[in-house]
DNA sequence: AGCCAACGTTAGTCCAACTAACAATTCGAG
DNA sequence: CTCGAATTGTTAGTTGGACTAACGTTGGCT
């Protein structure tokens, strides 16, 4: 048996009955490889997770504070610090202090900015295409919705 | 606006459709959440996701070596170790030098252990079905088999 | 005999998710 | 108007899962 395959690799016949059974492995393990994949066609362009949400959310509600940022683009305001400074960096974004309120800085997405998240925006759709390969629109869209379902559910009510 | 609530909790309306449009971040969402709770469920009972693979994997195929049941439970052979010996402690499994090869362990489930493992699945079974709860069967099996062709999608060719 | 592969084990890396604390500033109640 | 509480950005650190490297022991092969 060459069985010194690789872990994370399918091997239906082989996986006991209740593991596969279990919904939160499964999830789990497909965020595994797509994490991977789309971890590193973002790094392959010099990008990360991070970047791309906060650009998108700069772009799709305009200028916010940084507490604002980690609320809609679901970064923990504690890991923003670092990807701002990354993308100031790079020149897409500016931050730039709030007059009307010392404590806060205000952040805007550059033109360079749009330029970088339309160039993201691209990778990712790449990879979305890669995983969702072998489904059918249809089908795409109903996973879209079932995890939708599922992810609500569990934010919601932590009864 | 009471804004400072916890993160990770859905905010629809504010969430950026681009990044709604990414799959490997919803999925990673969930699987965050559904780690999460079955991580807590386990935990409250003393025990680790890896138990339960390692318990099932053995009770489904019987006696295996170290490398045998990290294949199949999916577990590196590296964390297994710690997996076993903790099950050990329980008295769940028995490691037993391979008369026939004495590089090898023989591991074994007991009694008790498949006395743990209908414990464990029946905390699984209570998680699984409070992350489905939003779902009806079908969507449930859909779920199921869309995450899975996506999976061994991910799993096989890597070009 | 000698060499390479497999086994169990130890140790450690990498990354995402998450928490705690803190100085500066602003707000709000008395 | 003042003083305590809350918010903002920031630094630091923790936890946990996925994964790799290397090593001594043993086995199979020729």
């Amino acid at each position: 048996m060459e069985d010194g395959e690789e872990l994370r690799f399918d091997r239906g016949a082989e996986t006991p009955e209740r593991i596969k059974a279990q919904l939160s492995r499964l999830v789990g393990l497909t965020a595994a490889q797509t994490a991977r994949a789309s971890g590193d066609a973002l790094r392959s362009v010099g990008a990360h997770k991070d970047h791309f949400v906060v650009l998108a959310a700069l772009a799709e509600f305009g200028p916010a504070s940084q507490s604002a940022l980690a609320g809609r683009a679901r970064v923990y305001k504690s890991d923003l610090v670092a990807v701002l400074n990354e993308l100031a960096d790079g020149g897409w974004i500016r931050r730039t202090p709030d007059p009307s309120d010392k404590r806060r800085n205000v952040i805007t997405i550059t033109d360079t900015g749009v330029r970088r998240l339309a160039e993201l925006d691209q990778v990712l759709a790449g990879v979305n295409a890669h995983i969702t390969a072998p489904l059918t629109r249809e089908e795409r869209d109903q996973l879209f919705a079932l995890l939708n379902r599922v992810n609500s559910h569990l934010a919601g009510p932590p009864s």
